[in-house]
DNA sequence: CTGCTTGGATAGTGGCGCTATCCGAAGGAG
DNA sequence: CTCCTTCGGATAGCGCCACTATCCAAGCAG
């Protein structure tokens, strides 16, 4: 398969395809003379997983390239390669450690890890940007008078876990370890966008429900 | 108060507040002189709102001018109103008709409406842009071999049910009606970032828990 | 009056995801 | 062999967007 065919087939114009084999998120071809190159079934899957992360999932193209770095790391076991692309994702911006709503998102966030017995969430939470992410997120409800407590948490956190296991249930009927943790950041990413189509949809449905239509 | 007030105190640089009323965002301040405007209370609440929803929802300016627009539009019912600054919020980009893909995904959409029980968002289907989004977003999945069906898909449903009901009953606990549409605006952007960090957690916590740190 | 601050208008900046153009080499048609 | 298209790589540029820097005339304090 040419670049032409790549392109053809993944419905990506081959400027876009060249630009992504120049940011390193697409493994180079194997190079056939000074001319042609020559891809596989390996680099149109790969094709689509990019163009998923950066389409659908809006993962900025700097960020998905270290993604796919560790997804490809076998050097590493599952759980922390599946922790390191999942660091590697946009997390939101620093806390500002003035900020009072930060610091008291901190403590509900703590206090959440523990009620729902997090173990290994609170062990790495000083490390891990996705614990930050969570308090910057928390932080900016409680600055706009959400009084949002580790209890009022609690039960959206136990859902979370609850469509964790599931993606996990799913990604073990995959093959290798490798494509294991791809569909692992694929869930992550990809499944955003469909829970929110769904919180959406749920909103709506609700609120037509208790109100009507009016 | 005075713009730059209402800068410190909402931490927002004057040009960007400028910015911001410019781009109708903010309502303008009660003129007292051709070099003075006053600023109360509700200016720095709506800012407030202004910097979440851009900030940490990542919604684009002229989104956010939409979806304000319809949460302070008093004409509309009150889940008109909802959903009319639902559907204002930035959507998947319109669906490839002529993708098998799209096609199945809308197939498996419409049956996972139906096993729900989701009556007015069927109805709704071919005019909301949340439907559309969906139909996008297993799409995507689907390409990459996901066999993602309506009954793999339904306890996400049911679950992001669950989490909206929550979200209503939150909001029927506050005040006016126009500040409950905004709340519930708040809550499809704001929770967003909150669920995906504890969806993240909870699948770094079930991974080590399932396969260990390794 | 002087000198600083105010709010409004306008043009400019930086980052990012592509995209258009140019180039020399390769390969098929005649 | 020549002609002409097509190939892949390199580079510069584009369009969008969220700000941001600059300028200006009007006011206000001392």
């Amino acid at each position: 398969m040419r670049l032409a065919d790549l392109s053809k087939r993944s419905g990506v114009s081959t400027a876009t395809i060249k630009y992504y084999l120049r940011e390193g998120l697409l493994p180079p071809g194997r190079q056939i003379n000074a001319t042609t190159a020559e891809y596989d079934e390996d680099h149109l899957r790969r094709l689509r997983l990019v163009r998923a992360l950066i389409q659908v999932g809006k993962v900025p193209v700097a960020a998905a390239r270290e993604v796919l770095g560790h997804v490809d790391d076998d050097s590493l076991g599952r759980t922390v390669r599946l922790g390191a692309a999942l660091w590697a994702l946009p997390q939101e911006a620093e806390p500002d450690e003035a900020d009072p709503a930060v610091a008291a998102a901190r403590v509900e966030v703590d206090r959440l890890l523990e009620l729902l017995g997090w173990e290994t969430s609170r062990e790495m939470a000083p490390l891990s940007p996705v614990h930050r992410s969570l308090v910057v997120a928390v932080a900016a409800l409680r600055r706009l008078d959400y009084p949002w407590d580790a209890e009022l948490m609690a039960p959206y956190g136990a859902l979370m876990m609850e469509v964790a296991r599931r993606d996990l249930d799913f990604m073990e009927s995959h093959a290798s370890e490798a494509e294991q943790v791809e569909l692992a950041v694929a869930a992550a990413v990809l499944f955003q966008p469909v829970l929110r189509a769904l919180h959406r949809l749920a909103q709506e449905e609700e609120s037509a429900r208790r109100y009507g239509i009016e």
